[in-house]
RNA sequence: GCGCCUGUAGCUCAGUUGGAUAGAGCAACGGACUUCUAAUCCGUAGGCCACAAGUUCAAAUCUUGUCAGGCGCACCA
């Protein structure tokens, strides 16, 4: 948490200098290395209080820190109004032999979190789309574990309802060799499935094989039936009814979700007396909610983004207010994957069954490398997943350069023939060295901005910049005809960048290999 | 028409929640293997952050509008 300490630093700082305390002030690292490590703008945040400029401020805040015990080790450089600070060596090493790659500060309120993603219908095979939503809800437990919160991962099986029956009737049809039924599944997937005792289920274990080849396994795989089987729809909509807000209409029964932001009213009963999906929802919800804890969140896909208002409706509906927020319910809005192949967009469809299935795509390029494809980007941009490119085992690929990165280092013990060094004397340091250091006092702050933002891309990025620093200091810091105290600092530095990229890559599910 | 997302280097994308001269990879160009793995490194070049107003000491970032693209607007699931 180098960047939560540092702000403490600047907050006694001001305190110690003007007798005021402020909040814990935004600490940037700056892009210009001649501003040093780490540089804060609290100036600017000062100057109505103090009816001063903020270059006045940060001058003061320089002055006071150079006789200032809590600022020993650090120069403390004014500028434009901004205050840069320089850690000395000493404090780089000191902050280094402390820190611990594995070891990560627990959030203060720990959270117990239902995670629901994927959720694909029972009715084909997974495609890129299902990965990506598979990979980065993955990552999120893990990352959400990781800063101390209780996630229960959850797969909603849709195996009930009109798509579910004109599913079986289309295998029972290819089966005994009659026509498929309009509007069902003409997928060539579906003659594998005509000797299951139970094609739903057969298909559903197929996702769950599938998940697992890249290494995605759920807590709990929810089957939509078992709501039906005792009752639970209509409970739901009990529960609706005694909040006043059902009416019949049409002769179907609606839920007044406009009374919670919708835009228009649901349906929870057909006027030929089924249910809705939607109504089934409510049930599904409901039973999350008496589950979850203290937060739900749900990972789709954008072509389902209109459906989020109503059951954000309905939700609230069931559990009460304090589900409105976005901190106890919160539904994550993947954009679309994009396919390519040989350069031409594929176009996918279930029904017709034209489609690159996952399996496909991880029989080609592997479960490392579309992980890390789908992780890289942030859920919120639309993406083209290029097959072709993803299969090129060359620096067009960052997988195999973060992974690079780690066999290199391990490739160095083996020449030595040693372990690696879990202490070291402390040389003086050159920039390479340091890059690597100062980069790696950063990972926990990344795992917790990575976890709070629901944003696994981040530490995506921040590994393979780490893995950039890793590759120049390998190039321009030798290890074997180097002296042997030197030696041993750089083995030191390197093993614990090693096991933060493994870290790093085991929380995306990614393999760190020792030899490549 | 309404709603959500997106628009940053030729391409693919970052941008630490409003900071200083906007970054990286690929592609291009020029260098570095008698060396711990060249799946690498070093350097050069490449920009009206879609456009226009506004908010303030400060905007790629926040607000509003416009344009372009994706997705969605069921008594389907």
């Amino acid at each position: 948490m180098i960047r939560a300490w540092i702000a403490t630093r600047i907050v006694d700082l001001v305190a110690a200098t003007y007798d005021i305390a402020i909040p814990s002030p935004a600490i940037d690292m700056p892009k210009n290395p001649d501003y040093g490590d780490f540089a804060t703008n609290v100036a600017f945040g000062l100057t109505k209080q103090l009816r001063k400029s903020p270059m006045a401020i940060a001058q003061e805040l320089c002055d006071t820190a150079t006789t200032w015990a809590g600022g020993a080790g650090i120069d403390f450089v004014p500028l434009n109004g901004f205050v840069n600070l320089k850690l000395h060596d000493a404090l780089v090493w000191k902050q280094f032999d402390v820190w611990s790659p594995t070891t990560v500060t627990p959030v203060s309120e720990p959270k117990r979190i239902l995670l629901e993603y994927v959720s694909a219908n029972p009715t084909g095979p997974l495609h890129i789309g299902h990965g990506r939503w598979a990979v980065i809800g993955s990552c999120l437990k893990d990352l959400l574990v990781q800063v101390g919160h209780r996630v229960h991962s959850e797969f909603y099986v849709n195996d009930s309802g009109n798509q579910i029956a004109l599913f079986r009737s289309s295998v029972a049809a290819v089966r005994d060799g009659r026509p498929i039924p309009e509007g069902g599944y003409f997928g060539a997937y579906i003659k594998d499935l005509i000797d299951a005792p139970n094609p739903v289920e057969a298909m559903r274990a197929a996702h769950e094989s599938t998940l697992r080849r890249i290494g995605v396994v759920f807590d709990q795989w929810f089957s939509e039936q078992t709501l039906h089987d005792r009752g639970a729809v209509a409970d739901a909509i009990g529960v609706l009814r005694d909040a006043g807000t059902v009416y019949q209409a049409d002769h179907a029964q609606w839920f007044r979700s406009t009374d919670f932001g919708d835009d228009k009213d649901r349906v929870l009963t057909k006027s030929d007396g089924a249910y809705t999906y939607f109504a089934v929802d409510c049930a599904y919800h409901a039973d999350k909610m008496a589950r979850a804890g203290d937060r739900m969140i749900n990972i789709w896909g954008a072509d389902h983004h209109g459906y989020v208002p109503r059951v954000r409706a309905m939700v609230q509906a069931l559990g009460g207010v304090e589900w409105a927020s976005e901190s106890r319910f919160k539904v994550v809005i993947g954009q679309l994957v994009g396919l390519l192949k040989n350069g031409e967009p594929v176009r996918m469809s279930k029904r017709t069954g034209e489609m690159v299935t996952l399996d496909e795509i991880v029989d080609e390029i592997g479960s490392d490398a579309t992980r890390f494809f789908l992780a890289m980007k942030s859920s919120d941009s639309a993406i083209e997943f290029d097959i072709e490119v993803a299969k090129k085992k060359s620096n067009e690929n960052p997988v195999f350069y973060v992974q690079y990165a780690h066999a290199r280092i391990c490739a160095i013990y083996r020449k030595l023939e040693i372990d690696a060094p879990t202490s070291a004397t402390h040389e003086v340091l050159n920039d390479a060295e340091r890059n690597v250091m100062m980069w790696c006092l950063q990972f926990q702050d990344e795992i917790h901005n990575a976890a709070d933002n629901l944003a696994p891309n981040r530490m995506v990025f921040f590994l393979i910049e780490l893995a950039r620093l890793v590759h120049a200091m390998y190039e321009s810091s030798p290890i074997l005809k180097t002296e042997p105290a030197l030696q041993r600092q750089r083995l030191y530095i390197l093993e614990k960048a090693r096991i933060c990229i493994e870290t790093g890559l085991r929380l995306l599910r990614i393999s760190a290999p020792i030899a490549m």
